[in-house]
DNA sequence: CTCGTTCCTCAGGGAATCCCTGAGAGTTTT
DNA sequence: AAAACTCTCAGGGATTCCCTGAGGAACGAG
């Protein structure tokens, strides 16, 4: 059903790489994508330094990349991509189905979101889509996405949007303090810190008190403590 | 122990089910089980519930769990089929390649822990060490299990004086559920799951909730996350 | 200057959770 | 067999959660 051949002077064959540090799961994909028509499988990758380095050189019409890799951020991976090989389509394969990295895979450039437990006949249909030109988003993620189509929910902008108070309480959470502490310190009303939580947790989208502490916590941790990182770019 | 080819008096194939809630990872273990001689795939689950099924069904030689399944618990599993299956073999494959995690599996029945990043000679080789009736583990969690040995630092010593009930509330804590959920994922009240978080709580030497919830956050980024921070080699 | 907005402050109150205590049943250890 | 451990669950007061409402201060816009 896939026309692609239109704006191809020859039968000439998609080229795909996929970029997995998951050996079962590579393998597996290659098996999916020898079953497409046109489509040639010509590499792959187990992590972002490979992944840039593969798709530099062979500037392949499709990436399937894992979002999840071992040494570097899949999200960087993508905006990477971009740069080095603006005519490969990229095709964001994960294990995490939270809207926000869903959506930040496509803003960073992806042309497809799809998760890990999808069945195969969808990923399928995934890569078809995606070598198509147009853009693919896993079922779930676009239901999400749909209902909270006007909530922003990018973290760190999320974090900024807080007011000094309530970066303040935000702050003393991630490091285990309890609202009766936070008051104390601030020295304001418990009923006053418990507003505030309330409203960093609409703004962050957390579920639940758990979720807040967890979000403060790790945004304690990679805005705070030890600043290593920086690795990409 | 126990030469499984003693009590065959045919050349009789081993059966294998497969239980896995992705579907590109189980048809992938599919296509390797089928490599294997005398190894008969003869069925699949996606989640606990369908496992347990399947299993008292079927009663495999062996069967390949994924530990973190959508419906329960993977330890919860281990111990589920050794009552329902007493002769059935059980591989754990997870995700997470952790010690604890491994350890317990382990010594919850499992004949084999192997991680999922796994290459794939490792994979057959690890069926076939179970089905010879052997115990397999990954060389990662060997070596770590090794040097744990040696040093000891005191928070995780208290998180190993877990017993394996609170050791998978204190896993699901970390990573962001609440109570009730938590209640619901292991099929216990929500009272027990409190009578856990207490003992944990303690034993831990947490003063409030916040830092239950954030040790065991802590924890689970120290111990759990996706592996590996060798570089080089 | 007045209006609208944002921010900080706090309260009410039902629902939910926390936290301590106790306890029965099953298993393992001694 | 007795002791210890584990898992399970309940009672119940203290506390927190979570939603709603609201007054006052600061500040730019009209």
């Amino acid at each position: 059903m896939v026309l692609l051949v239109t704006d191809c002077p020859s039968p000439l064959d998609f080229t795909v790489i996929l970029v997995d540090d998951h050996p079962i799961v590579s393998t597996a994909l290659q098996g999916i994508a020898l079953t497409i028509p046109n489509l040639k499988f010509i590499g792959s990758a187990k992590n972002c330094a490979e992944a840039t380095e593969l798709i530099t050189q062979t500037q392949p019409h499709l990436a399937i990349l894992d979002m999840s890799l071992p040494d570097g951020d899949g999200i960087d991976l993508i905006i990477a991509c971009r740069k080095l090989a603006p005519n490969t389509r990229l095709l964001a394969f994960s294990m995490n189905q939270e809207k926000a990295l869903g959506h930040r895979a496509l803003s960073a450039g992806a042309s497809g979101y799809l998760m890990k437990g999808s069945p195969i006949p969808l990923i399928r249909e995934a890569i078809e889509t995606v070598l198509r030109g147009e853009t693919f988003m896993s079922p779930e993620l676009a239901r999400r996405l749909a209902c909270s189509s006007l909530q922003k929910d990018n973290s760190t902008d999320s974090v900024n949007s807080l007011t000094t108070r309530e970066f303040q309480v935000f702050r003393y959470l991630g490091e285990g303090l309890t609202t009766r502490e936070i008051g104390k310190l601030l020295k304001i009303s418990i009923k006053t810190v418990e507003t505030h939580r309330e409203n960093i947790k609409n703004k962050l989208t957390c579920e639940n008190s758990s979720q807040l502490i967890l979000a403060a916590r790790d945004w304690v941790r990679e805005n705070i403590q030890s600043d290593q990182t920086t690795l990409g770019s």
